[in-house]
DNA sequence: GAGTGGATTTCGCAT
DNA sequence: ATGCGAAGTCCACTC
């Protein structure tokens, strides 16, 4: 890390860090201008920079979520000193767009090695599934037409209840990770509860992302159904659902 | 400006920060939450952190332009120390949104009172073009005279109406970018809609700097025109006219 | 490579 | 507040 360096000093340390493709964060008083698309210029003034390992730029000020200028991953830069300023360009080719970074100072310049190899997850809850297939039936399977959903049967309560395209009805045990056998049992006895109830054919429906390991030959023995739900599409409906209400339910044929 | 701060230490330079709306910028390495409209988690690792004077968060990673997690402006803070973790909440009202941001180690803190007063100036938006055309409107064509722009019609609103040197009515689509397909279907909507209100022939002209392939084909065939507008030029005549008032609009002829 | 649709879109302007 | 359209949108996915 370099604080209030030279501008010569500075330039070395951002072009070793350019070469080793390393994150850069630079602080300093700038000009930014931007040709491309459109254009813009931005007179002096003092802003955060980031340079990532994958070549992207960002341009903050101290105010915003956004950036006032930036470029996105994969451009190239051009480095020089010229007049007392020190020039940064990043340089996208399709479309042709180029990012000017003219610094006459810089308070702090850090060469970043992030440790960081965590995965990110982003993910809806079991109920934000269960919305998702009242929202949208057609997630489940062609056909499908919900009944209800927290039905209260004998062993506690079937996620999502409702009949398929050919008039059978479903039981659908909704899990939000990889399912479990324990969850292929609850739904076995979710279908059997209501197969007496209603003495006729019910078939059981297992939506999840995943399955553990052997469940699958469990499900074909008791002749169950499983759906691959993903949460994250899941949340995607019930964000572009926004505010919209939920699906009519279907009349119970009794 | 700290850096290995302990994390007692950097609770106080942080509160402090918050509490004097300063701009703070921390590396460390966290795990940061997300709940509100969607949910999401990202386990430990070094990241840098932004929280700006006006209250917005972005945590970045070594790579990508958008930050993996955020906060637009105007949320509150809560921090707390606990098991040896400081603890940033951001939370957001409407809609309710909170970022759950938990550190084990900081390597830097630095909290910024950035000069910056320039102002940020981008050449020619789409708006910004349609105010050229307004205030000049030999630009689009030779006796063209606007009557409004942003006219209410069934579909939308009409980026520029007026009549054309011959007196009949035009609708002017403007796009800042190569115009594709879309544009000129939402064009031709406008054009029946006023058709049809109006009762007599309707022109449709659309205003951008190129097109799109095959949009000229469909253009010939609807019967409608185009004409290159270049959004650099639309920002010359802007800048020229100064603050100059747009031109006075043209009697609609009923 | 071009086109399409989604986003924790954000942002701005209108009603 | 709400709603709609634009954005240097970006980004992931399909053709």
């Amino acid at each position: 890390m370099k604080v209030e360096p030279e501008l010569h000093e500075a330039l070395r340390v951002i072009q070793d860090g350019l070469a080793k493709r390393k994150a850069l964060l630079l602080i300093g008083a700038c000009r930014v201008d931007y040709k491309g698309r459109a254009q813009s210029k931005l007179g002096y003034g003092e802003r955060i920079i980031m340079i990532k390992e994958d070549g992207a730029v960002l341009v903050h000020r101290s105010k915003g979520y956004e950036p006032v200028n930036w470029q996105p991953e994969g451009c190239l830069f051009q480095t020089r000193l010229t007049d007392d300023k020190l020039v940064i360009r990043a340089i996208r080719s399709r479309p042709r767009e180029v990012l000017t970074l003219t610094f006459n100072r810089l308070n702090l310049i850090n060469q970043m090695d992030l440790d960081d190899h965590s995965e990110f997850v982003l993910y809806a809850s079991e109920r934000d599934m269960q919305k998702a297939i009242l929202l949208n039936p057609e997630l489940l399977e062609s056909g499908f037409k919900p009944i209800t959903n927290e039905k209260r049967v004998e062993p506690g309560f079937v996620d999502v209840y409702g009949v398929d395209k050919d008039g059978r009805f479903v039981v659908v045990e909704i899990k939000r990770k990889t399912a479990s056998r324990g969850a292929v049992l609850q739904l076995a006895k979710y279908v059997e509860s209501i197969r007496k109830m209603v003495n006729r054919e019910v078939r059981g429906v297992l939506a999840a992302p995943g399955m553990a390991k052997g469940v699958q030959r469990l499900m074909v023995t008791l002749g169950m159904d499983f759906k691959p739900l993903d949460p994250k599409k899941c949340a995607e409906i019930l964000r572009k659902a926004g505010t919209k209400k939920l699906i009519e339910f279907f009349e119970e044929p009794t």
